[in-house]
RNA sequence: UGGGAUGUCGUCAAGCGGUAAGACACAUGGUUUUGGUCCAUGCAUUCGAGGGUUCGAAUCCUUCCAUCCCAACCA
C-alpha cells in the first residue's frame, strides 16, 4: 500500500485499481526513454513519478529503452541514461528491456493485423500522404491503396521487411477512419523502412515499428499496468486503445498522462538541449549550466535535493512552470545540512595586520559543519598576512554597511576582530591592500570589553592559502521564458560562465575528489570540477548562499 | 471554423457540496563569530467570468472567456 503521503490523481486512480482488483495487486510502471539524447530535469519528474509508485506499491517499475527509430538512437546514450538513473537511486533490478526486444512479436502482430484487414501498405509519399490527412477542420480522404487485397498487402508487408524496397516508399498504415477528428486516427503509419543500422540489432531489420504501435504493444507485453506520460500523449491515447482493442491482446495497461515539467530561466526539450551542446553555446552534456542530469551532477546537485525538488512540485495536469528558485532551494536546504564548511575568497584582498607577529602561526579551531551537533574541527593557520574578500571592504560604505572600513572594526570568523588602519592603493587608485589592527582580547565573535561588533568576514592566510580556479554560474538565459522568443538562442545569457583564476582556499581540506562539495562561508555551495588536477584544482560553484543584504553596491 | 485537455495566492499545489491546506517567493521582527541557518509573524472574504440549483458551491448545472496539445514514414 501507499505510503501515507499526499496523494496526486494518479496514485488515487491506482488506489482506485487497487480496490476495484483491476489487475489484482498487481502495479507496474515503466520508464521509457528514447536513447537519443541525455535525460534531463524533467525525466527525473518522470523517473521519480514511476519508481516512486513502483516503490510505494512494491511493483517493479521496468526501464525500457523506446529505440525504434534507429537514426537517431545510441548506445552511449542509453549508458548515460543507465548511469543517470542509477545515480538518482533508483533500481530497475532485473528489468531492464529494450523495445527492440521485441521486434519479431511486433512483426507478427503487424501481420495480424494485416489479416484482420486492419492495416495495408500504402505507396503515397510523404507529401501526398499528408495531403490526404485533411486539416484540424476538414476530414482526410481514403488512400488509394486503402482497398488491396489481404494477400498483396502480406507480400507487400513481407518484401518491405526483407529490405526489398528503400526508404519511403512503401509504409503500412493501420486502417481506421480518415474522417476522424483526432488526427493521430487518420490511418496512422505503423511500420517504416529505416537503412540506418541499430544500435543494438544491427541490419538485421530493415522495418521499424512506430511509436504509437510499439510503445502500447511494449507497455502491453511487459504487463505494465500503468503506463503514466505526458500531456501531449493524451491524443495518441484513443490509438494507444485501439491496438490493443484490435489485437484482443488481454493485458490493456491504462495510460495516464501528466504534466511535463517546465521550469523558468532554461528549457527542457532534448532536442534545444541538443542544439545546445551542437551548436557549441555550452561545452557538453553535462557541462553545469544545462538542466540535464549530468550537468546538475557536475554542478554539485546532489540526488536527494533533486527527488526532494521533484517531490515538493507535485503531479497535476495543468500546464506549469516551476521557478527556479525552488530547486536552489532544494538544493541549498540539502548541503546547508550536509556540507563540510572551508574559507575561500573569490576575489582577493590582502590584509596586513600589523601588531601581529611577523613569523608567528596560531592554528585556529573551526567547526568542519556547525549544523552538525557532532562536528568535528579543523585547524586554520592565522598569520600575520591574510586575504579578505574585496566585498568585504569599502572605503565609502552606504548606510547599515557592516563590514570593514576605513577606522572600522570586523570580526575575522573564527578568529579575531582587526581595525582597518589605512588603505593602500596603486597608482591609479585601486585599492591593493588593507592595513589593520588586531585585538587580541576580542576573539571568535566576544571581545573582552563586551563591544560589539556586527560584521563577520571569512579570511584565509597569505601564507598558507592555496590558489584555485573557480567557475561562477549564472542562469542559462536571460529572461523566464526563452521559448516565447522567435529563437531561443537569442536569449541565451552571455555570462552564463565567470571563471575566477587566483581564488584562494584554505589548504587542509584533505583529499579531494570530483564532485566533493563544499559550503564557502558566507559565500556559496562549490564542488570539486572534474577538470581539476592535483596542481590545479577547480571548484564549480553549485549556488550562492541567500543573500539579504539589499544595499546597492557601490 | 474540428478534436482533446486545463483554469484555486507572484510560482507550484491540496481541496471531490459544509464555508480556501502546505511549500517556494516576498515582507517584517528575533536569535546568530556565516547579512546563511533557525524561530515568529504577515501574505487568496476568494477559487478564469457571468448566470443557475442549494439552507450552504472552488466543488453540481449552464453559457462564455483564456491557455495548452494535435495535420513527422519523431518519440
Amino acid at each position: 500500500m501507499a505510503k501515507t503521503k499526499s496523494k496526486n490523481f494518479i496514485r488515487s486512480i491506482i488506489d482506485n485499481d487497487l480496490r476495484t482488483q483491476k489487475n489484482g495487486d498487481r502495479v507496474v510502471t515503466r520508464f521509457p526513454p528514447e536513447p537519443n539524447g541525455f535525460l534531463h530535469i524533467g525525466h527525473a519528474k518522470s523517473i521519480c513519478l514511476n519508481f516512486g509508485i513502483a516503490d510505494d506499491y512494491n511493483g517493479p517499475c521496468h526501464l525500457r529503452f523506446d529505440d525504434t527509430n534507429p537514426a537517431n538512437e545510441d548506445t552511449m546514450y542509453v549508458d548515460s541514461i543507465k548511469e543517470d538513473v542509477k545515480w538518482l537511486g533508483f533500481d530497475w533490478q532485473d528489468k531492464l528491456f529494450y523495445s527492440s526486444d521485441y521486434f519479431d512479436k511486433l512483426y507478427n502482430y503487424a501481420i495480424e493485423l494485416i489479416k484482420m484487414g486492419k492495416a495495408y501498405i500504402c505507396e503515397l509519399d510523404v507529401e501526398q500522404m499528408r495531403e490526404y490527412r485533411g486539416t484540424l477542420t476538414e476530414a482526410g480522404k481514403n488512400s488509394p491503396f486503402r482497398d488491396r487485397s489481404i494477400e498483396e498487402n502480406l507480400e507487400l508487408f513481407t518484401k518491405m521487411a526483407n529490405g526489398d524496397f528503400e526508404e519511403g516508399k512503401y509504409v503500412l498504415r493501420a486502417k481506421i477512419d480518415m474522417a476522424s477528428p483526432n488526427l493521430n486516427m487518420r490511418d496512422p503509419a505503423v511500420y517504416r523502412v529505416k537503412n540506418a543500422p541499430h544500435h543494438r540489432t544491427g541490419d538485421k531489420f530493415k522495418i521499424y515499428p512506430m511509436y504509437d504501435y510499439a510503445h502500447c504493444m511494449s507497455d502491453s507485453i511487459e504487463g505494465i499496468t500503468h503506463s503514466l506520460c505526458t500531456l501531449e500523449f493524451e491524443n495518441h491515447r484513443p490509438l494507444y486503445d485501439w491496438f490493443i482493442d484490435e489485437l484482443d491482446i488481454e493485458c490493456h495497461p491504462q495510460q495516464i498522462e501528466f504534466a511535463r515539467l517546465n521550469i523558468n530561466y532554461t528549457v527542457l526539450s532534448k532536442r534545444k538541449l541538443l542544439e545546445l551542446v551542437e551548436t557549441k553555446a555550452v561545452n557538453s552534456w553535462d557541462d553545469p549550466r544545462l538542466p540535464t542530469i549530468a550537468g546538475l551532477r557536475r554542478r554539485g546537485y546532489t540526488p536527494g535535493s533533486i527527488k526532494e525538488f521533484c517531490s515538493r512540485i507535485g503531479i497535476a495536469k495543468v500546464d506549469s512552470t516551476v521557478d527556479i528558485a525552488l530547486l536552489e532551494y532544494c538544493i541549498r536546504e540539502d548541503l546547508n545540512k550536509n556540507a563540510k564548511r572551508a574559507m575561500a575568497i573569490l576575489n582577493p584582498l590582502k590584509v596586513v595586520i600589523e601588531n601581529y607577529p611577523e613569523d608567528k602561526v596560531e592554528y585556529l579551531k573551526a567547526k568542519v559543519n556547525p549544523e552538525d551537533p557532532n562536528t568535528s574541527y579543523r585547524e586554520l593557520p592565522f598569520t600575520r598576512e591574510i586575504f579578505i574578500d574585496h566585498d568585504d571592504f569599502m572605503e565609502n560604505p552606504p548606510e547599515k554597511y557592516f563590514r570593514l572600513q576605513p577606522g572600522g572594526e570586523v570580526k575575522l570568523k573564527n578568529s579575531y576582530f582587526i581595525k582597518c588602519q589605512e588603505v593602500i592603493k596603486d597608482q591609479d587608485g585601486n585599492i591593493i591592500e588593507l592595513r589593520c589592527t588586531y585585538d587580541q582580547e576580542a576573539f571568535c565573535g566576544k571581545a573582552a570589553d563586551g563591544r560589539k561588533v556586527k560584521g563577520t568576514a571569512h579570511w584565509v592566510s597569505a601564507k598558507y592559502a592555496q590558489d584555485v580556479e573557480v567557475r561562477l554560474y549564472d542562469r542559462l538565459f536571460k529572461s523566464e521564458n526563452p521559448q516565447s522568443f522567435d529563437n531561443y538562442l537569442d536569449d541565451l545569457n552571455p555570462n552564463s560562465l565567470t571563471v575566477l583564476h587566483n581564488c584562494k582556499i584554505e589548504n587542509n581540506l584533505g583529499n579531494l575528489n570530483s564532485g566533493d562539495g563544499f559550503q564557502f562561508e558566507r559565500t556559496g555551495y562549490f564542488c570539486v570540477d572534474k577538470d581539476s588536477t592535483s596542481e590545479a584544482l577547480v571548484f564549480n560553484r553549485t549556488v550562492s548562499l541567500k543573500d539579504s543584504f539589499k544595499i546597492k553596491k557601490k
